[in-house]
DNA sequence: ATGGGCACCTGGCTGC
DNA sequence: TGCAGCCAGGTGCCCA
C-alpha cells in the first residue's frame, strides 16, 4: 500500500473536505481492522469539529477539537470523500459522516488498516512513540543516516524501510531510492561510506517527493480521495521491471526476495 | 540491541 | 472451468 507518498496524497485530498468541519456520525461497519475498532469510538467523536488534518509516518492524523483520530491505510486501505448518499461497495469499512453532506469512506479489502483514537498528545502515543524522523524533515540527514547505519550488518534495504530509523519507505520506494542512489540493496549497511549515505538521503527525499507531485502510485487499490489513481507508475525505474532494461543502461533489471520482500535492482548501475 | 520470521486478511493472476 | 499456489503498497510481536 501506501507508502509516505500515498498518504501524504491522501491527507491534501481530503484536507479541504474535512477541516472546519464538524463530524455527524462515524458509521462501523466493519470494526474488525488490525486493532478493532473501539465499540464506543462513534459516541465519542460524534458532534466534535475537525481541526486539523495531519500526517506522521504513514499515520492520517485528524485532530478533533478534544483528541485526534489515528488512521492507517495498511496495505490495501484508502480513503475517499464521497456524497452522503453514495452506495456502499464491498469493503467500505468505515464512513466518517460530515455536516457538509459528504462523507470520509475508508476502503480496506484486506482490513490491514486501523482506526485509533487518542485524547492525549499523539506523539506519545504507543504507535507514534518510537518513530523515527521524517523522510522530508530536516532532521534526516547524511550525519543522521552515517550514525544509524555504523553498527549495522543488516542490508540497506532492510535498514531505510525500518520505521524506527526512517519512516514513510516502504517496499516500492525503498528499490528505487536504491536505483537512484546506486547502492545495492543487499549491502550491508555498516559498509556504506560516508558520500554514499549523502546519496542516498538525496535519493530518498527525491524519490518521495517526486511521487507526492505525481499523487503516489498506484499498483491495485490505491486511490486519492477523489478516486483518481496516483501516477508515479510510469516513473518507476525498477520496481515491477524484472527483466525489463534498465533506463540507465538497458541491463535487464533484476529481482529477489529480501527479508521475505520483493527487491528490485540494476545490477550494473547499482554497486 | 539486533535481526529474522511469522502473522494478520482478501483477491488477482498463473499454470496445470 | 476449477483449483492450488503464489504474490501484493505494512508492521507488531515473538524468539534467538
Amino acid at each position: 500500500m501506501p507508502e509516505l507518498p500515498e498518504v501524504e496524497t491522501t491527507r491534501r485530498g481530503i484536507e479541504p473536505h474535512v477541516v472546519g468541519h464538524c463530524i455527524r456520525a462515524l458509521l462501523v461497519h466493519e470494526p474488525r481492522l488490525r486493532w478493532r475498532v473501539a465499540a464506543d469510538l462513534p459516541a465519542r467523536v460524534a458532534g466534535q469539529k475537525i481541526r486539523a488534518a495531519g500526517r506522521r509516518a504513514k499515520f492520517l492524523l485528524l485532530e478533533l477539537e478534544r483528541g485526534t483520530l489515528l488512521l492507517h491505510l495498511g496495505m490495501s486501505g484508502n480513503l475517499r470523500v464521497v456524497p452522503a448518499d453514495a452506495p456502499r461497495g464491498k469493503h467500505d469499512h468505515i464512513d466518517l459522516v460530515l455536516d457538509s453532506g459528504e462523507l470520509l469512506r475508508f476502503n480496506d479489502p484486506r482490513r490491514f488498516g486501523s482506526l485509533l483514537f487518542t485524547t492525549g498528545d499523539p506523539a506519545v502515543h504507543p504507535l507514534l512513540a518510537a518513530l523515527a524522523p521524517e523522510p522530508l524533515g530536516d532532521s534526516f540527514d547524511a550525519d543522521y543516516l552515517w550514525r544509524i547505519t555504523r553498527q549495522r550488518r543488516v542490508a540497506v534495504k532492510q535498514l531505510i524501510m525500518n520505521s524506527r530509523l526512517v519512516v514513510g519507505v516502504g517496499n516500492i520506494y525503498a528499490s528505487e531510492a536504491l536505483f537512484r542512489a546506486r547502492i545495492r540493496p543487499g549491502r550491508e549497511a555498516r559498509r556504506l561510506s560516508r558520500p554514499e549515505t549523502a546519496h542516498l538521503v538525496r535519493a530518498i527525499r527525491r524519490v518521495l517527493t517526486n511521487a507526492v507531485k505525481a499523487g503516489g502510485t498506484t499498483l491495485r487499490d490505491y486511490v486519492g480521495a477523489d478516486g483518481t489513481p496516483g501516477y508515479f507508475r510510469q516513473q518507476l525505474d525498477v520496481y515491477k521491471r524484472e527483466g525489463q532494461p534498465c533506463r540507465r543502461c538497458r541491463t535487464p533489471i533484476r529481482r529477489r526476495v529480501q527479508g521475505q520482500r520483493a527487491t528490485y535492482w540494476c545490477p550494473e548501475c547499482q554497486k
